[in-house]
DNA sequence: CATATTAATGACGGTTCGTCAATTTTATAT
DNA sequence: ATATAAAATTGACGAACCGTCATTAATATG
């Protein structure tokens, strides 16, 4: 018998607060800013305890990615049961998606250094559940596009599987978003307007290069909406923060 | 007068001779495994004379980045003068930072990089040496938009100025190979295949989706004729790596 | 040949990461 | 209630690394 029980609940609550401490960090002094000392000094928590939840400094930034991803993948499910059409839920998920970037642009860095051999440091259980969390995003994308073939709007040919949809929007928003995010070096709210504009922009010039046939809708109209209802609390999370688009 | 006569091309030539050695390091043992020391330990030049030259570790980094985008200007500039319709010189372009990619990936995680904080700690002269690179990059890419438009195989409106056009084509180009490069580990020649498909799939998306009118002359000789001429050159030093597309 | 000026060196201080022997805590048995 | 054993916690410490600077070596000039 174990002589001392290991809370399982309680586990996961310090490294909720461990990964929020690391957070605020990030938020005001980068991810380079953040080192293990720092970190443990406002945690109440020894050293030694952190290194028990989390492998390395890179663990920790790992989790941060993951738990952003989780939040990603709410937003995503939110679009689903909309009632409109396929190509505007596709637009739906760009426009989650850079509000997730907007909300926190520090977790997209994260995400570009989950890409680089930073994430090689990281604890093998993390990685898994990084992968985990890509394939439930990507296969929310997938249904949307299958939605799309069911109602003929969008059409599939030799060298255009469904794969390659979801890839090339992909990569076009994370593109579109790395590109700019660094690009500009103050995060201002001209950068929230820049970034929304852009994003929205090049989506439909990946829509419509993939023939993928539009709504009737105006879209000025379907953003609004977007802004107005289906994502309006983030969106006033945003302003709350300064962040206007 | 100076006792000691400051040899300009010397110092240019131990400039190109670190940077050389550090690029060794970083294909061998990633961007991460670079070390000062290490790098040091195989120069024949001591840890002072190199921070003589390059302020930081990062700054060794930055010049090894800069470095390389004067190698894709180079190739850049091989395809302004050929005898083609713009949206083909448009391709070329894609598959020229393909290829580049192709023959030192490490290089484009450099780019991450210098996209990311890394960048904050390069000297103020590396980093504007790496605007001005930028800029002439970009430039063109201006110039063949402005082919295409003058020839009225390319169209503006309201909402599509030559600068989108321009970035649209290097967020999906940035992004394809930013998610492709990292989402497969093994740099096998399996990648290089891959990564030219999506390049080129993505890069036509975008130009459909821009109504950038094709040419008439098939896709695949279009593809043959930059392998085989054009950059024979650089395919040929990618199969003497064991990357074939 | 003496000297002044510049170049080169590498030992060292300051950080940071991650570990582990020692300590504290806690569940169970008596 | 108390002893005990297992697990959790701690923070001092070794190792690695960055960047500096007092010292040493090299070289042009008088």
């Amino acid at each position: 018998m174990s002589p001392r029980h290991i809370n399982e609940a309680a586990l996961q609550a310090r490294e909720d607060e461990i990964l929020d401490q690391a957070l605020a960090i990030i938020s005001t002094q980068g991810a380079v800013g953040l080192t293990m000392d720092k970190l443990v000094s406002q945690l109440n928590y020894s050293k030694g305890t952190v290194y028990k939840q989390f492998s390395s400094k890179e663990d920790v930034l790992a989790g941060l990615c993951n738990r952003n991803m989780r939040s990603v993948l709410a937003l995503f499910r939110r679009v689903v049961p909309l009632a409109i059409r396929s190509r505007d839920k596709a637009m739906a998920i760009s426009f989650a998606y850079m509000l997730s970037v907007l909300r926190s642009p520090q977790h997209f860095m994260l995400v570009m250094n989950a890409k680089t051999e930073l994430f090689e440091k990281a604890s093998e259980q993390r990685r898994q559940e990084h992968g985990q969390i890509d394939k439930q995003l990507f296969n929310i994308m997938l249904g949307i596009i299958e939605e799309g073939i069911a109602s003929k709007e969008l059409l599939l040919s030799d060298d255009l599987d469904m794969q390659r949809i979801s890839f090339a929007l992909y990569a076009m928003s994370f593109g579109t978003i790395g590109l700019l995010l660094n690009g500009e070096k103050d995060c201002s709210n001209i950068t929230g307007l820049m970034l929304a504009d852009r994003v929205i922009h090049n989506a439909n010039i990946v829509m419509d290069g993939l023939g993928w046939s539009p709504s009737g809708q105006d879209q000025a109209g379907l953003i609004q909406w977007f802004k107005s209802d289906v994502f309006r609390v983030e969106i006033n999370q945003l302003e709350a923060q300064g962040i206007c688009l």
